[in-house]
DNA sequence: TACCGGTACCCGGTGATACCGAATACCGGC
DNA sequence: GCCGGTATTCGGTATCACCGGGTACCGGTA
């Protein structure tokens, strides 16, 4: 699929907030993961400069532990205004995504 | 709902393809649309800058014409360019908001 | 020992986009 | 003659995903 970037916008830091809510997980863990669920352009790159954000918005609780393969990581976790944020994150996406697909089918 | 600008980057643009592609069409006429479809918080200066870039992107053929209540209107009509645009629009969207809602779903 | 690929993170800068605020202008009615 | 509704434009702002490069840890191999 051809550049998805500006569509993601909005869309992306919320994808990785879930992802985070299912379980403690790392930034290049998460790149992997959203690459196999079809966000197959997203770079790690990006994904880190998210999670910065999140840390500079108090969203997530953070723990660096080493690893046996590498580096050491960096393993997050949602606080209570994480989880907030993921609700209306869900909120706003189902009511956008409502309004462009009825837009689109009796459109006018 | 409050501000939803970050998750409109990338769609509102291809929403008001879609409108234009219905029937021909003028900004504010436009602006007044998307706001009855819910995007309440949508202003009139949005829509005209996304016009003139539609305009400049030579995906819209423009007629002015005089109005009888007000100042003339700019009518947009989709040419060819511009009904492939908004397909691949409707692809794409198509492709992100299935990942996302399958990533909400069965996540991970 | 030196190198290389995979793992893991950070940072400065870029481009695209929606929004803001102000300005201009046409029109009818009080 | 002013005000509200109609109609468009423009310069500037904030935010976001992305890009390119850098740093660093680790195991295997030549």
């Amino acid at each position: 699929m051809e550049d998805l970037t500006e569509m993601l916008k909005g869309t992306l830091e919320g994808c990785v907030l879930e992802l985070i809510s299912r379980e403690e997980t790392y930034g290049y863990a998460i790149t992997r993961r959203l690459n196999e669920l079809g966000f197959t352009d997203v770079i790690d790159g990006t994904v880190y400069t998210i999670l910065l954000r999140l840390e500079r918005n108090r969203l997530v609780q953070v723990a660096k532990r080493p690893s046996e393969v590498g580096p050491p990581r960096k393993f997050y976790t949602l606080n209570d205004a994480g989880r907030r944020e993921l609700a209306t994150f869900w909120t706003k996406w189902q009511y956008v995504s409502s309004r462009i697909d009825k837009l689109r089918e009796d459109g006018a």
